[in-house]
DNA sequence: CCCAACACGTGAACC
DNA sequence: TGGTTCACGTGTTGG
């Protein structure tokens, strides 16, 4: 509902390779972001890092993968609307069924081509007025069917794309009275 | 620390269906959900909530919505092989790719297929022993390309799904030393 | 002025 | 045992 409007300029990719400067040093929560103190192999009860230090710079790591992954993300999809870690994983999920969608409907479209040529083989059988060139016709066809065969068979296309009868359970994309999440992906 | 429940132990599924229940009823500030008090215009500084209680609602839901976002990502990706956040959306670029290539190829495939038929349609004219039938077969293969085109034709697949010469710009996955990510999207 | 969106640190839970 | 991943609340910033 609330449509874009606001598309707020420099994308990632500019704050991504320079993520460490003019950000970091201004807007950092100051002394303990960088442990100036023994860090590594401080165990003592320090009131600054006292075990955590170790985890802060793990889920910052986990946090800019994450990032990482989505930026990919958006550079491999075509239309971005907006720029918006949401939008972006929207709208990946719809250029990907439409592309799971074409793709069905490209193998249709090859089926049917196929079957056209069988249907125009068989005529010359059927009218049995090519029993002179019979063969030779006959020996072209098998011939064109095996290069076929040879070159798309199902090598890779056939098993590893085929479209499963997905279905998406996404939950309404807008509203959806504000819920919690609670998404507890790390349990099992 | 001061909350208490904590109790999720499934997955995605189950606890993003029931989310609103045990997980809220608890932990929910509750009272400023539906804005009992006074509190959309109460600028004082009260120590509870002073105007965070707004921001935290809000980025719950924002944090829902992600989930549900990745989670319908996850759901039209046929294979997954983990759970990860990450992971999810690691593998849905994999196979985004692996559709796009997919479909570079029947494209081809499909105008390979085509270009065929128009020599397997010559024959028929060039040995003339189909004077008898010939405006039957001839009838039947401009229904077919008129069925076809009219089934095909590019109405969006043409323009919607045509496979840019798009480029991964990731990020090599896995080391690019312990930085910070800070992917400011909003300054600037 | 608030709203939307973000990064951050932190406690907890799992393996 | 520690290493990972997660959700959460908070501060901040741009429109």
């Amino acid at each position: 509902m609330e449509d874009l409007g606001h598309e707020y300029q420099n994308y990632w990719e500019t704050t991504m390779f320079f993520q460490n400067q003019e950000l970091e040093f201004d807007s950092w929560p100051m002394e303990e972001a960088f442990s100036g103190s023994g860090d590594s192999s401080s165990p003592d009860g320090a009131a600054t890092s006292p075990a955590s230090s170790k985890n802060v710079v793990s889920e910052r790591n986990r946090r800019q993968k994450l990032n990482q992954r989505l930026f990919a993300l958006r550079s491999v999809v075509p239309n971005i609307s907006k720029l918006d870690k949401a939008s972006v994983i929207k709208d990946s999920i719809d250029y990907m069924q439409e592309l799971i969608d074409q793709e069905k409907r490209l193998e249709a479209e090859i089926r049917e081509l196929e079957s056209r040529s069988i249907i125009l083989e068989n005529p010359i059988r059927d009218y049995d007025c090519a029993n002179n060139f019979g063969e030779n016709q006959l020996q072209d066809f098998s011939d064109n069917n095996g290069m076929r065969s040879k070159k798309f068979k199902h090598m890779d296309y056939d098993t590893r794309v085929q479209h499963y009868p997905i279905e998406v359970l996404e939950v309404h994309e807008g509203d959806m009275d504000g819920r919690e999440d609670s998404s507890g992906m790390h349990n099992m």
